[in-house]
DNA sequence: ACACGTTATGTTATTTCATAACACATAGTC
DNA sequence: GACTATGTGTTATGAAATAACATAACGTGT
């Protein structure tokens, strides 16, 4: 649990950049839960002692903790995930359990150059790469 | 264009539904558009002589366009396009243009296959996948 | 024809997700 | 300590999506 503050400290003093407050705060929250949260669960979790959280103080810190890699979004229902495998520059696909909400991280760096060939043929120059996957958990499939 | 309208007939009737007028409309408007329309985009357009069309019509439409397979939601940016091959079962990887928006649709069936099997490898049983690309089209690209 | 079940639409209101704009604060550095 | 970058606080609003309930249109069996 404490490790992903490490690697997020790692990760921010790499684009020279804080772990500030809110943005620990939101990572910790992510980190701690079992399954995705949307924005607005972290909105009302993140408030201290009855001081609400605003939302672009919550916005801001995803975008930030996206950016460096720590946390995901999910596009297909706009929650968040804390990564849970940092550090190799990765790119994983998400497959979110549509039972538990679970999600297991499957890297897919093949996958990204193979797709990377096949969108070259059309002429297409891939910058940017999203895999999203529904269906059941080991724990969930029967 | 009317083209699209003849494979849409096809595929409602494969599925026993209507091809009903708010959702011919909502498939004309993304068929004659170039880029990814937004819902509200549709909202506005779909009216016909100041009579405004309501979000709950239009997102129907979207809803059951996606079903048949004839029309993509992009779910980074939630904007939905109209399929450019229709037809095949295919998975299709929709690549859009950061410069021109413009959607390059390119077929993954393989892809699919091995994240299919990444997935299974971690006990997790795929059933629905989304595979998004951002970049710069063959126009675009200098 | 007409009653019935199913499919689809109309309508109102509300919820959920996200950002613009501007003021203030904090940290690093010359 | 003044200067600049970076980051936060706050107010307000914009944009995306859906709940809930009423009504209409279609197909089928009688």
């Amino acid at each position: 649990m404490a490790s992903i503050i490490a690697a997020a400290e790692t990760l921010c003093a790499r684009a020279g950049a804080r772990l500030t407050d809110p943005r620990r705060r939101v990572l910790t929250l992510l980190a701690d839960a079992k399954t995705p949260l949307k924005a607005y669960d972290l909105i009302a979790k993140a408030g201290v002692n009855g001081q609400a959280v605003k939302p672009p103080t919550v916005y801001r810190a995803l975008e930030f903790l996206c950016q460096i890699g720590i946390v995901h979004r999910i596009e297909q229902d706009a929650t968040y995930v804390a990564c849970s495998h940092v550090g190799h520059g990765h790119l994983a696909a998400l497959l979110v359990c549509d039972m538990c909400r679970e999600v297991t991280e499957v890297h897919v760096d093949e996958i990204e150059r193979d797709l990377k060939r096949a969108a070259q043929k059309s002429g297409f120059v891939l910058a940017h790469l999203v895999i999203e996957g529904r269906g059941q958990c080991r724990a969930c499939a029967v």
